[in-house]
DNA sequence: AGCTTGACCGACC
DNA sequence: TGGTCGGCCAAGC
């Protein structure tokens, strides 16, 4: 069958994987960019006999993450995914905190009234299966 | 082929 | 609590 819309250019097979992964996060909780890596690191080596000769291992570290969201975070559950020290992503901070209330994901008590407040990652963080 | 750029991270101060 | 630094690694130029 024939495409009817360009898809445009060829993602990398890891965008997908991230996306994936972000899908998944619970509502009320979250994973930072440095989760998403570790977790699919490990996936990486439970496959790799899998891997296509010829194909060198990519290495998806934190930034690359960070880069898939960029790209395509609107297609994923974005504000679950978070950076390590709990900080909003500037320029969604509304957006995010409102989510966040809705969910019950679990905030840090804020310094002063008039700063934004954040993610209290310790609370927050998603490792898996279990709650 | 080399240099710069990120929705990053941890250590350190 | 907050800033800098070095390391990280794919992408873009």
């Amino acid at each position: 069958m024939s495409e009817q819309h360009d898809p445009g250019p060829p993602a990398p097979p890891y965008v997908d994987r991230v996306l994936d992964v972000a899908a998944r996060i619970p509502a009320g909780r979250i994973m930072t960019y440095g989760d998403i890596a570790a977790w699919l690191e490990e996936e990486r080596r439970e496959h790799e006999d899998l891997g296509l000769p010829g194909e060198p291992p990519r290495r998806v570290g934190p930034r690359q993450v960070g880069r898939v969201m960029a790209l395509h975070g609107d297609e994923a559950p974005w504000w679950r995914v978070v950076r390590a020290d709990g900080t909003l992503l500037p320029g969604h901070e509304v957006r995010a905190l409102a989510h966040y209330h809705e969910e019950g994901t679990p905030l840090r008590p804020t310094a002063s009234e008039d700063h934004v407040p954040r993610i209290d990652v310790r609370e927050a963080r998603w490792h898996g299966v279990e709650d």
